[in-house]
DNA sequence: GCAAATTAATGATTTATTCAAG
DNA sequence: CTTGAATAAATCATTAATTTGC
């Protein structure tokens, strides 16, 4: 629908890597100032631009580095890809781990004493905040994990006698 | 994928995939539930447990499948360095866009998205809720873009020279 | 310290699926 | 039922980080 006369447009990719001399690149490598414009837009919740939007964002990345149309295009595409594969992925290991926890006697009571770990974990879900979170209250499935006091220098020793 | 050679013996251990019903793994592939205990544990501070925490986790892990110690500690082992280096490529972008963000006008006033925090959140995952604010300019269409679909009918040579 | 070897990330292709016309 | 467009999933291939041995 909306035929907006776009034609089998290749991947007309002009890129480069680095703009001062590099020898040849058969592959686009975004830089970071282009890294971090792309993920803006995408965490500001346009994941799937439109043509128009494309070659705007083209433009301004443009700016920072050679890169045509198609290497955002697909950028934008392998984004979403990753993105809801690791969501999935975590979805399946909790519910997993919520079908089979259970099984684990006694191996880990926690015990939550954690005081506080310098934030910046990263990596993973990303709307993870904590430790505690998606399935704390669930059911009858205590979060039986969570804490394996951290053993800094000598043995395991809660000599956290506050 | 070079399956020839296995240099390094770290400690040895029982690991296999054999957990449910896979025919054959040369390599552990962690359960879901494997995952999150992992990530729970690595999230709580624990980056990395000595060796006799990481028996514990081991046994741990055993309840959903089979595994050794020194897949543990890979585990670990590649979780640290996979954080460090998202880490390092989040706090590059970032320098490099404010080391940039002057000569580009307002091109790129997209950086952070949220408010407050002192850029530090790297919340990348993909939980972007639909916060849409940065510059939707002009975009109704759907998204339509360049088709680079591939020729599954007919013609289409592309021997693949792998 | 450097360069070869290994490993993880990720850009680019291919394949399958979906949905709407015709 | 077929065709065409658009996407998402799966895969391939190359690049960049890391590790390792000299």
């Amino acid at each position: 629908h909306s035929p907006t006369g776009h034609s089998r447009s290749p991947p007309s990719s002009s890129a480069s890597g680095s703009t001062t001399s590099e020898p040849v690149r058969s592959r686009w490598s975004p830089k970071p100032e282009q890294i971090l414009i792309l993920e803006s837009i995408f965490n500001s919740g346009m994941v799937n631009p439109p043509k128009e939007e494309t070659v705007r964002i083209r433009k301004m990345l443009e700016k920072f580095g050679a890169v045509g149309d198609a290497n955002v295009f697909y950028w934008f595409q392998n984004r979403r890809s990753r993105s809801r594969r690791r969501q999935r992925q975590l979805q399946a290991a909790a519910a997993a781990a919520a079908a089979t926890t259970n099984t684990c006697d006694q191996t880990m009571m926690v015990s939550n004493s954690l005081p506080h770990h310098s934030g910046s974990d990263l990596g993973f879900g990303g709307c993870s905040t904590s430790s505690n979170y998606l399935f704390g209250g669930s059911s009858e499935v205590p979060s039986f994990f969570l804490s394996l006091s951290s053993s800094p220098p000598s043995c395991s020793s809660s000599s956290s006698t506050s």
